[in-house]
DNA sequence: GAATCCTTTGATAATCATTATCATCTGATA
DNA sequence: TATCAGATGATAATGATTATCAAAGGATTC
């Protein structure tokens, strides 16, 4: 493992006193390692090449740990459950980073989404944009 | 139930032929009414106030024909699994349709996203847009 | 160094969302 | 009316995630 990485690693756990376990090392190595975007069974079968012993529920617990941090980031701010969008028009999506509520607003709220470098191979059908923040319900509650 | 909203259901079904039953009726409907993003089991409830004999698998199933069908959307394109992404610089995120591969593309990809108007009472912290499309190794495929 | 306290870990059971299975029903068509 | 494909409902099965709890580890105080 690269120096870099191991102070890195060292100084996110200090900064969110965090005890720099070993576990917690490996993993965050197998999520920092490679680019990607890898579910937790992934990242425990990574792990498990080093630490075979290792849980499921090691793994389970620390990445919320750590994305509770902001150490990691989830890619879907909503991924638990399926949610049905009646609307096929434009439109983007407001995500309460507490409540995790979705609200619709219109396209015009914001700049046209414009590709400026269009992404080698890759075919564009649409843009999706959702906005995080916290909702007006939630602010008033912290 | 306004007149508009059941014809458009009859011509949607048609178009797509698909057979528009009762419960698929009750179920776009409750989908449809009212603005939302709603789960699965929210619309289950919502639908058994008409038909309390529905099962929740019907509800399961007919949502899944309606998004297969483009009727209706979902609102998170990978929501099946927990990701963890490592990376939080700025970018932004190509969503395969085919495979739900994600794969990452810096955000000076885009022009950078702007607020025209502030959308009211949300505290903005920040933007994140899926690209939807297809990927080069699954357009190879069709 | 021993005792203590708090956190983390690992094993596993429990829960929750979703899908599969299959017998039955329904509605359209010959 | 007989037939057939598709739709439904009941329920079992699967897969992802969380809860529980005893044991282990690490830091701190005496």
């Amino acid at each position: 493992m690269p120096k870099e990485h191991a102070l890195d690693f060292e100084r996110l756990c200090r900064e969110h006193s965090l005890a720099a376990t070993h576990q917690r090392r490996i993993i965050f190595h197998a999520v920092t390692a490679s680019p990607g975007h890898y579910s937790p069974e992934q990242i425990y079968a990574t792990v498990r090449a080093q630490i075979p012993s290792i849980s499921l529920a090691t793994v389970y617990k620390n990445l919320k740990t750590f994305i509770e941090a902001g150490i990691l980031r989830e890619v879907s701010p909503h991924h638990g459950t399926l949610r049905v969008d009646p609307n096929l028009e434009p439109h983007h999506h407001l995500v309460c980073r507490i409540c995790k509520s979705i609200t619709d607003i219109g396209a015009k709220f914001l700049d046209p989404v414009r590709v400026r470098r269009a992404p080698p191979g890759f075919n564009i059908e649409q843009f999706s944009v959702d906005i995080l923040g916290v909702c007006s319900k939630c602010a008033r509650k912290h």
